[in-house]
DNA sequence: AACTAAACGGACGATGTCATCCACTTACCG
DNA sequence: CGGTAAGTGGATGACATCGTCCGTTTAGTT
């Protein structure tokens, strides 16, 4: 993918408005969203368009490279969960640091959604990611501390869910995803008689933009 | 507002076309979500634009009007759940239409939304929707059917989760959010010792297109 | 059948975004 | 310094959607 070209082979002043570039797609991308004018991006960076074509050929390369640093630190947290001796534990922290994310940073779920798996990779093999998370979950309902019935497709589905949840003023989402993910946990973790309805195998990247604006 | 006025008034033609733009309304909106393009809606309809517009002047209008039925549907469900003998099995149906539809229907989710409650209202005083889901929530935890630190605002907080799961492929989306709905309705059941984090008020007109395609 | 007001639909100008082109500027190297 | 290639930014054309205008068609009436 170009734009994400080594950017130490950059002239001084180019490597400088790139992170400027990055920093405004931040900004921008948070507040009005993932299809906020490339435009907006280029004023708000101090830059004309071409600059930032230039530098970022498409909206999702931009994107890609912008949210960069959270998918690194969501990554981290992956990792964490993996070596956490108290799966259950790690688990939940990763997915309290992904729903945070997701709903602080306006513009982040659809660029996380559109590379999950893979966004969770980082260095690892491919595919690997998937099959960390499969572990992380066999481990934990190992350990007593998810269901029998839970399904790793219900990750998705709590990360689908908490992505419904974005576009709240930054408290309130904040608040309401704490919330919703306690009563995810509770859910997971409690056996209950009746059957669970299967759980669906859902096209993570498939994520449209819904909802749109009335 | 204008465009509901009574269509009885208008001439048999118009009338015809009506009905048909807003057939074609809700395959469009259901098919493309709520910010399709007009002159999508009127290709389907088999009218020029000029009559979509002077029928519906604005997209609201339109959108209002052709999921007028659901509304209705979710209102009557909303009936029902009041006189339901058993106010948790009334809630549950209730939820499970609501979500069903939001799942289903592409652009009902934000249309809903948006008139939310004054979508149940339906002929009761104004607030009596509010009141109502109050009072079901009320009826149902004095029933033994949901925790005491219950909120009616995790109403919302449902409904809003739910929306996130639109976009998916019609049968896919429908298997998660039956899965969704039930993981919630255990946890709303099932008192545990840890406290929830606080419920947030939030604003369910305020559904912003968050995702955006990326 | 003839008349008229209602209804129609395509053309059109306005607006906003995209993404490229090109003449000008600037950082880096000798 | 001075040369030059990399970098820059605004102008620009292509494109899509919006919402209105207006000449034509048609339903309903006499």
């Amino acid at each position: 993918m170009p734009g994400d070209a080594d950017p130490a082979g950059l002239r001084a002043d180019a490597r400088r408005n790139r992170e400027r570039i990055l920093e405004a797609a931040r900004e921008v991308f948070a507040a009005q969203g993932i299809d906020a004018p490339m435009s907006a991006v280029a004023r708000r960076a101090g830059v004309g368009v071409a600059t930032l074509y230039r530098r970022f050929p498409t909206r999702t390369a931009l994107a890609t490279a912008a949210f960069t640093e959270q998918l690194a630190l969501c990554a981290a947290a992956f990792d964490e969960a993996l070596a956490d001796p108290d799966p259950g534990h790690g688990l939940y922290a990763l997915l309290e640091k992904v729903c945070t994310t997701q709903v602080t940073d306006r513009g982040f779920a659809p660029v996380f959604l559109d590379q999950f798996p893979d966004a969770l990779d980082h260095g690892h093999e491919r595919d690997c990611a998937e099959e960390g998370l499969a572990r992380l979950v066999q481990r934990a309902r190992e350990a007593g501390q998810l269901r029998d019935d839970f399904d790793p497709a219900d990750i998705t589905l709590l990360l689908l869910a908490n992505s419904g949840l974005a576009g709240q003023p930054r408290e309130t989402a904040l608040a309401a995803s704490r919330r919703l993910l306690a009563y995810f946990f509770q859910a997971f973790q409690t056996q209950r008689p009746g059957s669970l309805p299967p759980p669906a195998a859902m096209e993570l990247c498939e994520i449209r933009r819904p909802p749109g604006r009335l």
